[in-house]
DNA sequence: ATTGACTCTATACTACGGTACAGGGTGTAA
DNA sequence: TTACACCCTGTACCGTAGTATAGAGTCAAT
């Protein structure tokens, strides 16, 4: 598979997946005779996973770090236990203030159906409160 | 209240909260006589409304969206439901997601401690399935 | 054999979300 | 009254994550 038919499989651009590459996402692939880049399945699998791991907020930085969680030979299996824990309690945090989010969501729609006192909304209500802790930081 | 105990309050900068201002996700706030910003505890809490979306992945953009919905005067009832609406299934996307991406952890974790096998880990399994059907789009 | 769709590298540019000066004014306390 | 911590505007700069462009090569079909 060429680099145009990949990018098309995983909705990124051609530019985009030999950025990742530069920026170590996508390990370099195997070239035909005139230079071209080939990629197999695999490649494509590890694509889509940095597109939607990107949807869910994380940096490419933060992506790299999961990819490498499971790929790199030189960390020991301690290492690899730590950090993906660290992940967790991270994505955690992040589906609790999303879950907050969501309730607040939730109310504005019910309080607007039921009254139409829009003007007091819950909305800011249900996040505002959470100021004081620790804000959900992003996922590192 | 002044500039820089607000910013410290929410644990922004002060250049953070004019930013802010500029960018229209905080008013104008009323200026003493010499000129400096003074702010109420609603700013406060405003300022913390936005930390703390922009926290949970929001850009500024839909930061200001999410406050909008609940300030403007022009919107209809019906509006502000179905812009709440498509946020509450935007955020339950990123949380299913973020679940997958959860259990993916959660197995890397249970099977390095049970057979030491990392390399075949399950992380990259768990979402890149995802791949095919709409991935996790930024909430928009 | 030449057209058109693809690929290559390299470099420049963009938008977003800040952050850091520069050069100045304010306010209070010793 | 002068030192110091704070505030003001304006402009420039930064990292992240791409996007665009230039200038060149490749390959399949007509």
């Amino acid at each position: 598979m060429q680099i145009g038919k990949l990018a098309q499989a995983a909705g990124v651009t051609v530019q985009t997946v030999r950025y990742y590459e530069r920026r170590g996402l996508l390990p370099e692939p195997i070239r035909t005779g005139s230079g071209y880049r080939s990629y197999d399945h695999e490649a494509l699998r590890r694509l889509r996973f940095i597109v939607t791991a990107k949807g869910l907020g994380f940096t490419l930085a933060e992506t790299k770090d999961l990819i490498t969680l499971r790929v790199a030979p030189e960390t020991t299996p301690e290492d690899v236990r730590d950090r993906a824990r660290e992940k967790i309690r991270a994505t955690r945090r992040k589906i609790a203030s999303l879950r907050k989010l969501l309730a607040g969501l939730e109310r504005v729609v019910s309080e607007c159906e039921a009254d139409d006192a829009c003007g007091t909304c819950a909305l800011l209500h249900t996040l505002e409160q959470e100021g004081d802790e620790t804000p959900a930081e992003p996922l590192s």
